[in-house]
DNA sequence: GTGAAAGCGCTAACAA
DNA sequence: TTGTTAGCGCTTTCAC
């Protein structure tokens, strides 16, 4: 590897006017820069980034850990955050914890190891609080994006997810719609509870009681449990529609139907939070709230890079984002 | 931040000492160990991974750069790539050219500054040869993936595109099409070549003469020039089936297809290179080649560090990963 | 089983 | 405008 060294033995000066002339810092000739500029691209020179974060104490690097790396949501949002990054000359580890507590908490060591600057961070859950000390123990700056951790200051960018799950619903009781299933995340993840929050909004609003056989909990990144739903369906006073936390569960939910011969909408009604990315395109069939992911990732980005830059003197920030209500036809009167 | 002097002091030992409990190194007495590894955990001592690599001269760092990260296909090679890497000890850089040379060269100026240990690499087109040439200047390893690079010395991990593109083009002919057009990627990105030679394989092998003016050429990750497929349809001697050579392509043809009021499969048939991700679960509709992508990604790093650690006594290796076809629903009889 | 010294490639701080 | 010195946090090498 060519270092500055040998620049600077070659061009005859110090290692210093090297640095310099690499970091178009301090006066220098213009001779002097001219024939180190030249000996650098004779050489083939890409300064060593390792050192020089080792003596800058900064990375340049920042970290975006995402609970599902398969999901649209997901990918736009990491769409955003690259651009924002690479606009302000950072780079992003990527990291995917699939939901899980355990490989989330090997990324942030691993993080916390490479020593990145920053991250964006969406929390797999409520236990995630425990990363997030850590994170804060070593004065890493960080920005929740997606979901909220009770417990832990921070700046978050936020979807509308309360409102956002209530006009869904009503949208569904303005069809005729009374029994209504909602397939909902877990409720250690904030944005399950939001949703079922507006949820329960909407249905009040109608006088309509919260029944509480008609909601079940899945992980957002599978329906592993179809039984679960199963059950829903052969309650008594089953359910005409349903209400799907996010578009992983609801893509599986729409298949497990399709799978038991019963239509969508014919015999039942589906919608979900979140779009689902090329499928949308592909069929406008989903009636679904559409979160801006790319701004997710953009503003949470930006966000972060400000707080690494100005510290405490910040104030914390909330950041939320709107969303957008997606009429299309999976939802429609009640059989 | 915490040291290995800051260890050693508290521990009363050497910073050698420290650093071969951290690394489970030498022999160390019993006594020694506890009582450092108390002090650690009391101090939450995290190893900086940046001054670790400056002396190791490795970073144990590797980058994947894709063309497309909101394509379900790249989405999940990246899955594949960073179980693989996570399982072997290290940490994904993650760079999305966009299909766009330019983001390309600044992606591998970036890395090559950070100094990873190698590239899994899906190069934009043809003339990435010269970032390729680049790594090479620098013996920094890559593996190619999905794409191949003429005239570029390296691993790949392919598709099986031309026979994948025969065997659709087949089926169309089967189903009795004769006018196929074929809309491809650009003829500087090898699977457009590829895709092209097994479609003109599957023709000739049905006695049809190759028609230059059913086929036509965008970038694989945007349909941005509709007049280009209409010119196609206005044809004296219209196609009466449809080959898109991606998923993306596939999906927006379809999108335009339906605002034209034209009926797939009934008006025209559709078939793609590669399944849709989500879409394809939530309605089964697109008749398509899937590629194992998972796999792309896992076997690519898998090659890659195998690269990294035999240099030179590992002879250049070509995996070909098989490909699948399912057929759905969006091709039939000609009109 | 443990330690001292040197150095990875770079830049901050101070000199000249 | 340019150079010297020291040190970022770690590991390699050699010594005991």
């Amino acid at each position: 590897m060519v270092t500055i060294y040998d620049i600077a033995k070659r061009a005859n000066v110090s290692a210093m006017t090297v640095s310099r002339v690499i970091n178009n810092s301090g006066r220098i000739s213009a001779s002097t820069r001219e024939k180190v500029k030249r000996i650098m691209e004779e050489l083939h020179y890409v300064p060593n980034s390792t050192a020089r974060s080792l003596v800058k104490q900064e990375t340049k690097m920042l970290s975006l850990l995402i609970t599902d790396i398969t999901n649209p949501f997901f990918t736009t949002l990491a769409r955003g955050a690259e651009d924002a990054a690479m606009e302000l000359g950072y780079k992003l580890l990527f990291g995917n914890s699939d939901e899980k507590l355990s490989k989330e908490r090997e990324y942030v060591d691993m993080m916390l190891s490479t020593r990145v600057d920053g991250l964006l961070f969406a929390p797999a859950s409520d236990d995630s609080a425990e990363h997030l000390t850590m994170l804060n123990v070593h004065q890493v700056p960080f920005v929740l994006v997606d979901r909220d951790v009770p417990g832990v200051e921070a700046d978050v960018v936020l979807g509308e997810n309360r409102s956002g799950a209530a006009r869904l619903t009503a949208y569904l009781l303005a069809l005729g719609h009374r029994r209504i299933a909602l397939i909902n995340g877990f409720g250690t993840v904030s944005t399950a509870r939001e949703r079922f929050a507006g949820y329960c909004d909407a249905l009040a609003e109608h006088g309509i009681g919260y029944d509480k056989s008609l909601v079940v909990e899945y992980g957002y990144n599978r329906f592993d449990d179809p039984d679960k739903l199963e059950r829903v369906m052969r309650l008594p006073d089953p359910p005409t529609a349903i209400f799907a936390a996010n578009n992983v569960l609801a893509v599986s939910i729409i298949a497990f139907l399709r799978g038991k011969g019963i239509g969508v909408p014919e015999q039942m009604s589906v919608v979900c939070f979140e779009d689902v990315g090329l499928a949308s395109k592909l069929d406008p069939f989903l009636t679904v709230v559409m979160q801006p992911a790319y701004d997710f990732g953009y503003k949470g980005v930006r966000l972060l890079i400000d707080r690494i830059r100005r510290k405490d003197e910040l104030e914390r920030q909330t950041i939320r984002l709107p969303s957008e209500m997606i009429i299309r036809k999976s939802a429609g009167p009640p059989a």
